[in-house]
This record gives C-alpha cells, sequence and structure tokens, in this order.
DNA sequence: CCTGCTATTGACAACGCTGAACGAAGGCTC
DNA sequence: GAGCCTTCGTTCAGCGTTGTCAATAGCAGG
C-alpha cells in the first residue's frame, strides 16, 4: 500500500539502497549482473523515485521551467509544446510559467515563483539586462527570442533576415507601398531586427519606407491589436498595396480589417505574417508568412542550457538560427493591369 | 552566498524554526508580533522555501498535472492556460504534460510520467476507465471534458445543450442539408453528446440527419483533418446548405475546402464549429461557434480536485457547465430567394 | 609475495522541512 | 482555588534520496 523506497527494492535485490540508487542514475562502475537484479527488482515492487527525496540530497530538481507571456497566441503555444517535449527527451521535467506582465515575467526571471526549477527558458516580452540590478542571475537562464542583453545566453531568431525576405518578397512582386503593422513599442516607433530588415529590403530596391504607414495596434499578442491598428490606417485613406505584419496574429486581425472594408487580398493587397503559425495556412486566403528554424531554436536553448547546468561559466552567448520565407495565396501578384 | 533556510530566518527572527514554517503555512496561533517580525526576517534573509525539503516533510509536492494531447490546436491551448492561472491563484504550481497518444496519455494518468504531482487534470483524448485496471488511481484525477466513466471527477461541458443550439440556429434560419463534420471515432460513426444535440435539433424541426452528409477526418486536431473531410465531401457531388464541425479546429479547415470550391460563406452554405476559440472571431468571414463556459469548466474542475486532496472519499462525481451559441456572420441567414 | 591500481559495493551523514507531541502561561468556570 | 481549556511556541524525529568516503576483492607488475 505504501509507496516503495529504495530500501524495499534493496531487499529485494539482496543490495544496499546506494547501489539501487547508483543503478537508477547510471553510474558507472555497477557489476551487468547487480544492474539486472536491481533493475528487475524495481519493476516488480513498482518503484518509482521519490523526486523530493532526490531533490533534496541532489541539490537539483531536474526541472526547467518554461516561462511565456501567454497561451492563446499560437506562436508561443507552438513553442512552448516543442520546448516541454524536447525537455522532456532530454530527461528533464519542465513546469510552465505564464507571465502576463512585466512584473511576473520579471518574477519568473528572478526565481520568485520558479524556486522549484534548476534553470530557466523564457520566450520574453519585457526582458532586459536591468532586471538584474547588479548581481548576475543565480542559475541558468535561456532567452528564446529576443534581443541578446548582455547577462544571459540568447537564441535569436532570423527576424532580420526573414524580415527581409518577406519585404523583398513583396516588392520583387511589384507591390510598392508597404505598410507596416507592428506591435507598439515604448519608444512608440518601429525598431529592432525586424524592422532593420524591413527597411534593408527597401534599400535594396532604391527605396525607403515611408512612415504615414507605419502603424501600431495597442498590444503585441492580439489578433484585435491588428484588426484596429489597420482599421486605423485604412480610415486616415493613404494609398498602400501591401501589408507587412509583424507576425500571424496581427496579420490575422488585419485580414480582417481589410475584407470588412472591402480591400482584396491579394488582388488590391499582399498581406504577409511572420511565424509561420499553423493557422497561417488556413487563413482565407492562406498566409504568406515566415518560418523560423523553430527546430533550431530549441534544441539550441536546450544545449546551451544543458551546457550551463554542467558548469559552463562563460559570458553570456548568441545563437543564431534561421527563418525562410513561405510564400502563400495571400501574397500573389497581382494581375498584370 | 548559500541559499538561506529556515534556520538562518529564526535566528534573525529569535524564534525557532518550526515557528517560521508555522507562519510561512499561516497555521493558527502564531502571535501577531512574532509574524511580523519572522516576515521581516524573511525578507531581510530572502528566504524562499525549499520545494524538496518542503515536499518530503509533507509528504506533498503541491504540485498538479495538466494533461493535454498538445498545444497548437487552440483550444487546448486556451484551456491549459487557464488551468494554470487558476491553479496558480490557489496556490499549487502546475507542471504540464503533453500526452499526443494513448500510451503517453495513460502514462499520465497512471502517475508513471507524472510522479512529482499530487493530482491531475487531464483535457482526455483517449481516457477510459480501462485505463486503471481493477485498482482505483491511487491519487485525484479530473477529467475536464470528455465522457464521465465512473472512476474519475469529470466536468461535462455542455456538448449537448451546445450542438443543439447550434444545429436548430441553422435549422431556424433556413437551412435544410446539414452536413456534420467529425473527428473519427473509434466505430467510424458519429457518437457522443454532441451527435445527440445535432440529432435532437432535427427531431425538434420534425426532420431526420442524413447519414450521406456525414464526414469525419482522420485526426481530431488538425485544421487539415477539416479540410480533407470537407474536401472528400464536395467531391461527392451531394447537396448541402449548412455545415456543422465539430470544432473551431475542423470548421476552420472546412471553411478553406469550401472557398477553394468557388463555395460562398455563407452566401451558399452556413458553416458553424464549437469551442469559441480566439481564432473564430477572426476568419473570414467570422465563425458561428458555441462557447463552453470555461471559467466554469476551470473552477469546478478545480474545486473538485482541491476537494479530493482534502481527504473526499466518494464515488466518482460529475459536474455539468453550460455552453451558448455565439453566431456570426458565417451562419448569417441566406438572403431570400 | 607485496604494491598499487581499478572495479564494485556499502555505511553514514546530511539535504531542509514539517507532523506529532509536549510544555508553559494565562484565563475562564464553578 | 482546583480544574480545564486555549494560545503560543519548542523539541524531536524523520521524510527518501544522494554525496562522501571507506572497505573489499581482484588483478597486473615488479
Amino acid at each position: 500500500m505504501r509507496r516503495p523506497t529504495l530500501d524495499d527494492v534493496a531487499a529485494l535485490a539482496g543490495v544496499s539502497a546506494k547501489t539501487v540508487s547508483n543503478v537508477l542514475l547510471e553510474r558507472p562502475h555497477v557489476a551487468e549482473a547487480t544492474r539486472d537484479r536491481v533493475l528487475s527488482a524495481v519493476k516488480t515492487v513498482g518503484y518509482r523515485v521519490n523526486h523530493a527525496g532526490r531533490g533534496l540530497a541532489s541539490g537539483r530538481s531536474g526541472r526547467i521551467a518554461v516561462v511565456v507571456p501567454n497561451l492563446h497566441q499560437p506562436y508561443f503555444a507552438e513553442t512552448a509544446e516543442r520546448l516541454i517535449l524536447e525537455l522532456s527527451a532530454r530527461g528533464f521535467t519542465s513546469t510552465l510559467r505564464i507571465a502576463p506582465d512585466e512584473a511576473a515575467e520579471r518574477d519568473a526571471i528572478l526565481g520568485r515563483t520558479t524556486t522549484d526549477a534548476d534553470a530557466v527558458i523564457i520566450c520574453p516580452h519585457f526582458f532586459v539586462a536591468s532586471f538584474f540590478g547588479s548581481s548576475p542571475p543565480e542559475r541558468p537562464i535561456v532567452q528564446l527570442g529576443g534581443a541578446p542583453n548582455g547577462v544571459v545566453d540568447t537564441v535569436v531568431m532570423g527576424e532580420r533576415e526573414g524580415f527581409e525576405a518577406v519585404t523583398r518578397h513583396l516588392l520583387d512582386t511589384g507591390r510598392r507601398r508597404l505598410a507596416l503593422v507592428w506591435n507598439s513599442t515604448s519608444s512608440g516607433k518601429p525598431e529592432g531586427e525586424r524592422y532593420v530588415g524591413f527597411t534593408a529590403a527597401h534599400a535594396a530596391h532604391g527605396l525607403e519606407p515611408d512612415p504615414a504607414l507605419m502603424v501600431s495596434g495597442s498590444d503585441w499578442d492580439r489578433r484585435a491589436s491588428g484588426y484596429e491598428a489597420m482599421t486605423g490606417l485604412i480610415r486616415t485613406g493613404v494609398d498602400f498595396d501591401g501589408v507587412v505584419a509583424v507576425n500571424d496574429a496581427i496579420a490575422v486581425g488585419a485580414l480582417r480589417a481589410l475584407v470588412s472594408h472591402g480591400i482584396r487580398v491579394p488582388e488590391d493587397v499582399a498581406l504577409t505574417g511572420f511565424d509561420d503559425t499553423d493557422e497561417a495556412g488556413f487563413t482565407v486566403p492562406p498566409l504568406t508568412s515566415v518560418s523560423p528554424e523553430r527546430e533550431d531554436m530549441v534544441s539550441n536553448a536546450v544545449d546551451m542550457l544543458v551546457e550551463r547546468l554542467d558548469g559552463l561559466a562563460a559570458p553570456a552567448r548568441v545563437r543564431r538560427t534561421g527563418a525562410h520565407l513561405v510564400p502563400r495565396a495571400s501574397s500573389a501578384a497581382p494581375a498584370p493591369a
């Protein structure tokens, strides 16, 4: 009835509890025969390790906190899913923390709400180096996406080249006046890697982005935000033939706004997103997007984390992963006039 | 440098470690003055509880496993999000387990992969009573959605009435030949609460569902599955003026299939989903759906779980939550001929 | 045959916390 | 004033595991 312990297994196998532990931890120097005997005893008594005991004795929990702003945004849900599966494949358990606002995110990073994890992987929304004050983080933290901050290891996804590719794609197919639907930033101006890519593509065509075509919604993560921003732009009456959205969710919101104002996609206006979420393939019309190399991002993040857990002491590292254009109908070239 | 322990706090506050523990656990019979002294000592030394130690001593982890088939399906992502936030608001930590197939789901339920949780909340895909063999579950399990199985507490969402409502909505607005796009079931035939609602609505109009209009994809959870099934139905050439999809994801897939065959929604065919996920409001046209009362579902599930953790021994209980129609443009009445 | 290695296993003491049980002090009732 | 209850705090013994280190055996080399 009582849940079996190491001692129960040890008694049955005729060895000490420590030996059973050594077998389970796959320590070297355990005789083949002993191992077999132990493992079969484990099976017969139905032993399962007690994580609390192990954690207390070893000083590690074997648990990684995965921190995302939310799960209703497909990008975060899909990323969290991959992270969790990858961590579990590598023998870690995980705990998913949802940090919808800056305070929650800081608390998660600083460990105030994630005391039971050995390390943290975060898809940051607000994260900046100043969260730490003067003292460095007390446990490994890896950032997935977001800008390198010199404090924690970071996986940079191909934001710049991805955005450049999608922007060039529109320019190459004859679009000339591209609107940019942005998430709001602290400065109120577009900024960061994606904007750099956007500008670079324009420059390659000898063009410059038109500030009158840049709009942002009130929130990064809501389709509603894209709808709202797009509607605002349409109301200004300004002319445009392409819309580059900062991510798929915003593109989906923008799409609704375009359609409900009688603007046809892609005939009148081309539309693109970013992230290549599941839903991008199923909008009407299907949405051109940019696919970050998710597998790469996730495995790089976990690699770096494991290295830190194994004791690596080195300045914050940056790994870059790629991104590629996924053209779909929403950006099909307009019929020649 | 060393992480502070109860003893450090106790020394500073001039009390025993046990008293500090009592304060932190909000035990009664601690004098106000003592509590204040302890709490301020906790702050000064920066104490944070060691979960391993607490877990070992108390025999509980304070952790609940949330088990879902995946996160790329918005319904599961949104539900998991609410569960995690609710659990955290009630002082539990959570661990999210992704169980994509039957074996993984069974392992999670039986605790083989969730040894570190006191209890389990599961959004089941396959779960049946036979998972347990003859012995009852060894810790509290609550099912969120899915059919009651007599073994674990279950929250039944308003599948029957929700489906009846949406079906009636279509019939009331003049649609007569309703296709049903189903997830595949083991029997290959539609079954369960949703189908009962579908049939009941027909009966109320003196009609009977036409078996020739029932199709299912290969998978519950992929938009692709809805696309595939819908395409199959269109190819048969059979006539229909409404499509009832078993959930939003399948409806989104069906929508793509309809549009790409030149069938207009809602002019030619009305379309409805189920779950009222975030994306339903942003398809083109916006998708009529049924909203389960998510808050209710989640709080009921956690309530039942907490009661079990508090020692309630009683036969498996069932709580029912409601569902209401959310009409949108995809099911607007056709213009009178 | 002794020395020094490696391979294998075990004894013991933590790890940080909480449950149980108990003691001291004060207040109430009759 | 005896008896009892309530409040508040302490002492003590583990919870189940792993790290450290010692013990033993076997074996190669001299």
